[in-house]
DNA sequence: AGCGGCTATGCAATCGATTGCGAGAGTGAA
DNA sequence: TTCACTCTCGCAATCGATTGCATAGCCGCT
C-alpha cells in the first residue's frame, strides 16, 4: 500500500551513475563540481521521479536536523503565538522546522523538555520560558548546543538573550502619568518568580527615582498570577489598606482588565476616578471598554530578532559579530483607561 | 567544545558486551530476552554514562520518527493554541512530538507544507487547515500516511475526521432565539470558501426550515474574512438594505463583536433593540460588554480526539476499530447580548 | 554419554545520504 | 610524446540504532 520511497539510488540507477554522484548533483553548492551535462540529466532524473530528500539520514550523517526547538510557558497565552509566527517567518524560508513545547513554567517540566529537544537533534533552541534559573538550559549551551533566549537573561552564561526594552516602556507610562498629574501611583505588580513580573517591579521602583515621583512600596501588591482574578484581588487588597492612589500602573493587560473590572465593582471609575495602565497589548484590547493604555511589544519582531540571532550561532559565526544582548524598543498605547489626575486630589473610595 | 554524544558503542564497549544486545537490553519490550544480570548491567552503564539514545538514528531504521505534523491555518488566531493543547497532552507523554505549521488558508502553501511534513517524515498528519479541497493531503493518505482532519472532512476519501456539531449548535442557537420571539433572523456568514462559513450557512437553513422558520436569503450576508472589520461592513450593508431584522446570528466571535460595534455606531443597542450571537467562545469574551451569547466549543477534546484517532491509525489498529467520523458536542452560553424581541415588532433603524 | 532443543548473545546487513580519498580521463606545455 | 596537473566521478566508510539470522552454550532427558 504504502509507496517505496525514490532515493539517491533510484536516481543512480536510472541514470547510470554513481549515488555520490547524484548526490552532489542534487547538493547546489556540490554541484558545480560536476559536469554540467551530467548534473542536469540527474536533475531531470530526479523531478521525474519525484525524488525528496531522506531529511532523516543526512540528518543522521551530518548530524543537522534543520530543526529548532522553541520553549514556551503556554501557547494559549495571547504573546505567544506572533512570537512563533516572527520565528517562522525567518527559519521556515530556509528550510527549518520548530519543534514548540509548552512548560507550563514548571521546572522539571521544562529541564525534561530541554532534554527531549537534545534527544531529538535540534540545532539550536529558543528558549522564552520564564522561569528565573534553569541549570539545564545553561548545561546544553555549555556543551555548545546554540541557544538564545527570549524576554529572560541566564545569569552567568554566555547566551545571548533578546529583550524589549520594558524599562523605557514601564518609565514612559509612568512618565504618562505623572504628565497627567498623578502622583500617587499603585504599582500591580507580576509573580515574582517570573522574570517578567520580577524586572517590571523592578523598572517601576528606578522609573518612580529617576521622574521624582517617590517610591511607595506601600503601594505595590504583588499578584500570585497574571490573570484577572489576581487582579482583581489585589484591588480589593490594595482598597482595604485605605491607602489614597490615583492610578494604577499593572504588569500585564489581564490584571490591568481585572483590576479595572474590581474598580467598578467599588463604583469607582475608570479612568475618571483612578486610571489604570496595562502592559503587553494583547489582541482584542481595543473591544474591551474602556480601551486600555498600554506598553505595545512587538512581539513579532522579538520572534524575528532571536530567530536571526539563533541563526548566526548555529552558522558558527564569530562571535564578535553575535550580539549578546538586543534590547527591542517597546512604545505606549494612550488610549481611554488614562485621564487627568482629579484637581481636587485623590478621592479615597469607600 | 561540542561533547560528544555517547552512543551504544560506548556502553557496549564498557560492559563488554556486543552493541546489539546493548540495544535489547535497554528496549523494554526486548529486555526480556536478555539474561536479567546482563540487562541490568547494561542498563547501570548506560545511566552512569549519561546515555540518551539517538532518535534520528533510530528513525532511520525504523522509519517512525515519534513525530507528527499539525497543519493550523494561523497560530495566532485564538482557537487554534487550545487544540494544540489538547494534541500535545495526549501525544507528548507516548513521546510524539509535534511539528506544527501555518498555512494561512493559502492553497499551494497548504501543499508544499505537506510535502515538507513529509519529508521529515512524520509519522502522521493532522490537519485542521480548513481549505475546502486539498489534492495533496488526499495523496499523502492514500499512500499510506495516516492523517486526520478537523474541522473539516475530505471529500472521497477514507480520511477520519472530527468535527464539532455545529449543525445542533447553530439550532440551539436558533432554537435560542426564536424562544425569545425572534422571527426575522438574520445571519452573517463566514467566507465560502473555508469549510466553517459553508457548513455554518448550511446548518443555519436547515434549522431555520425545522424549526419551522421561514428561511430568507436576503437576511443572509457574507463576510469576506472572519474579522471584525467585515462583521461591521456586513451590518453596514445589511442596513442599508432597508430589511427588516431583531436578531442576528453570526458565524463567528469576531463577526459578532464587529456587528455590535456597527449597530452600536449606527445608535441601535444589543441587546435591547437587536440581539446578536456568537460563535466559537473564544477566550476574553466575557470581558467585552455586552457579553456574548455565543456557541462554545471544545477545542481542547477536539484536539484529544484528534490525537487519539491519529494514533489508532499510526498504531495500525484494524480498520474497524478506527472510528471515521467523530461528532463532538458542542453548547450554547447565553450571557447578555442576547434579549427578547421587542412586543412592537423590529424597529427598523433610520 | 549423546542428542534435541532452547536461550542468550553475537554478527552483519540495513536505513539513505554525505564526504574524504583516489583513480582515470583529459588538457596543456615542454 | 611524455609528464604534470586539473577536473569529474566512483569507491567505500560513516552516522547510530535496529533486527533477522546464526551460533555457542547449556539444560535435561533417555
Amino acid at each position: 500500500m504504502r509507496q517505496k520511497r525514490i532515493t539517491l539510488k533510484d536516481i543512480a540507477r536510472e541514470t547510470g551513475v554513481h549515488v555520490s554522484t547524484v548526490s552532489r548533483a542534487l547538493d547546489p553548492v556540490e554541484r558545480k563540481s560536476i559536469t554540467e551535462e551530467v548534473a542536469s540529466r540527474i536533475q531531470a532524473a530526479a523531478d521525474a521521479l519525484g525524488y525528496r530528500p531522506n531529511r532523516i539520514a543526512a540528518g543522521l550523517r551530518t548530524s543537522r536536523t534543520m530543526t529548532v526547538g522553541v520553549m514556551i510557558p503556554d501557547i494559549t497565552n495571547v504573546i505567544f503565538p506572533p512570537i512563533l509566527r516572527g520565528i517562522e517567518s525567518v527559519l521556515e524560508p530556509l528550510g527549518y522546522a520548530s519543534i514548540i513545547v509548552n512548560t507550563d513554567s514548571e521546572r522539571d517540566r521544562e529541564s525534561r523538555l530541554v532534554d527531549v529537544l537534545r534527544d531529538r537533534g535540534v540545532d539550536g533552541i529558543i528558549h522564552a520560558a520564564v522561569l528565573r534559573s534553569d541549570p539545564t538550559i545553561a548545561r546544553a549551551a555549555a556543551e555548545g548546543l546554540p541557544v538564545v533566549t527570549l524576554n529572560r537573561m541566564v545569569e552567568d552564561s554566555q547566551i545571548p538573550y533578546i529583550i524589549n526594552d520594558e524599562d523605557a516602556g514601564i518609565c514612559e507610562m509612568l512618565r504618562h502619568l505623572r504628565d497627567l498629574g498623578h502622583r500617587e501611583i499603585a504599582h500591580l505588580a507580576g509573580p515574582q518568580d517570573l522574570s517578567t513580573g520580577q524586572l517590571r517591579l523592578a523598572a517601576f521602583r528606578n522609573a518612580a527615582t529617576s521622574l521624582s515621583l517617590e517610591f511607595r512600596p506601600e503601594l505595590v501588591v504583588t499578584a500570585r498570577r497574571f490573570d484577572e482574578q489576581e487582579g482583581a484581588r489585589c484591588i480589593r487588597d490594595l482598597l482595604a489598606s485605605g491607602r489614597k492612589f490615583t492610578a494604577i500602573l499593572c504588569a500585564n493587560d489581564r490584571l490591568a482588565l481585572g483590576a479595572i473590572d474590581e474598580l467598578r465593582e467599588h463604583g469607582i471609575d475608570c479612568p475618571r476616578e483612578i486610571s489604570v495602565t496595562g502592559f503587553n497589548d494583547m489582541p482584542f484590547l481595543d473591544l474591551i471598554r474602556p480601551r486600555l493604555t498600554t506598553v505595545r511589544i512587538l512581539q513579532h519582531s522579538a520572534g524575528q530578532t532571536a530567530a536571526t540571532v539563533l541563526l548566526q550561532l548555529m552558522n558558527g559565526d564569530t562571535a564578535e559579530n553575535i550580539p549578546t544582548e538586543t534590547i527591542l524598543p517597546v512604545e505606549i498605547v494612550v488610549r481611554e483607561s488614562t485621564a487627568p489626575a482629579r484637581p481636587d486630589g485623590p478621592q479615597q473610595p469607600a
